[in-house]
DNA sequence: GTCTATAGTACGATAGAC
DNA sequence: GTCTATCGTACTATAGAC
């Protein structure tokens, strides 16, 4: 009925959606087809198991990330950060998404062995490119901190990760609090 | 069957474990009664529905901080940091449960808004507890850090609840980096 | 306080028509 | 590619015996 597969894109960017807000084992293929007006065979045609569906949502953040970072490849390490800030932030405005890496996190025994890895990787790919940033913004007198770059990129996303969800709890406050000590931290 | 209400403690003490390793939407009477010899009907005795249950778990995790804080109410601000990293550090090697701050955080959408005002309160207890640990511990020349003090026990809060989550995806060195990081930027 | 039995619901998944 | 119809399963919850 759609000129080549557009439904299938539409899934996966509502079902990326519904794993940020309810959880992939929240998820279901009901709430999938009747927000796009299908029916729930038709959602099984695109991607016949659930977890075919979850492992799809991971593979295209992933690529969507590395896209971003390389769009972004020249500019400087505290335009960077803020574009990231900026994206997070966009998460909490879009009625209280988490990330991602937070949802398949929390949700990590509830997932299929596939999302497991995939949620890894995912993760391995924004956490070294965290690093490489702090190391190069330190060398380059952008950033100061003490201790390894490992480390504050740990907490850093972490932070971020964390102060998602908790802003769910007690307010939006919350996280930009965290922000700005992220920030005033980190300038020289 | 059993002296006094023993067996509503023993359920209260899995359904923790239960929501801090699978998550509240998951928490199931059947793993509950099985686990403690016991019948479906026989947990409906004790909370009724789900949502009894589920509260009674946030209301007594946040019985049993009040007790922490109290008790090591005489001890230094770094031995109440650590006593609390401690803690933290016991989920992780529990098959890598979560605390409930974030479990309750990453389901918000799925909890009744009974535990959603429960778990509020918890996170608000243990936020305020850190925001005067840090400025009593800062005052007395025992911790150094840039910014207010709500701000860092902010990012110090959501960087422990997202580095246990995100440990279960990438390994336990990654929750253990960011405490070091924790302690190597907050010391004089 | 614990049991058996069951009602009622929601879900993932498949078969087969169009 | 989408539909109707349905199977099998798992869950919350309740009634009533012991």
């Amino acid at each position: 009925m759609k000129a080549r597969t557009e439904t299938k894109e539409k899934i996966i960017a509502l079902g990326t959606d519904l794993v940020k807000s309810v959880g992939y084992p929240s998820l279901s293929y009901q709430q999938i087809s009747s927000q796009l007006g299908i029916k729930n065979a038709a959602v099984h045609y695109h991607y016949p198991s659930k977890e075919n569906l979850g492992l799809e949502i991971l593979i295209s953040a992933c690529d969507s990330f590395n896209g971003f970072i390389t769009y972004i490849t020249d500019l400087s390490p505290w335009e960077k950060l803020e574009l990231f800030f900026e994206n997070y932030r966009k998460s909490l405005e879009s009625d209280h998404q988490i990330c991602l890496i937070g949802a398949s996190a929390s949700d990590y025994h509830q997932i299929p062995e596939s999302m497991q890895a995939a949620a890894k990787d995912y993760m391995v790919l924004v956490k070294n490119w965290f690093i490489d940033l702090l190391e190069t913004g330190r060398k380059e007198g952008h950033f100061v901190f003490k201790g390894e770059p490992v480390n504050k990129a740990s907490l850093m996303i972490a932070a971020m990760a964390g102060g998602l969800q908790q802003a769910r709890l007690i307010g939006d406050d919350h996280y930009d609090g965290i922000i700005n000590q992220i920030r005033t931290e980190l300038r020289p």
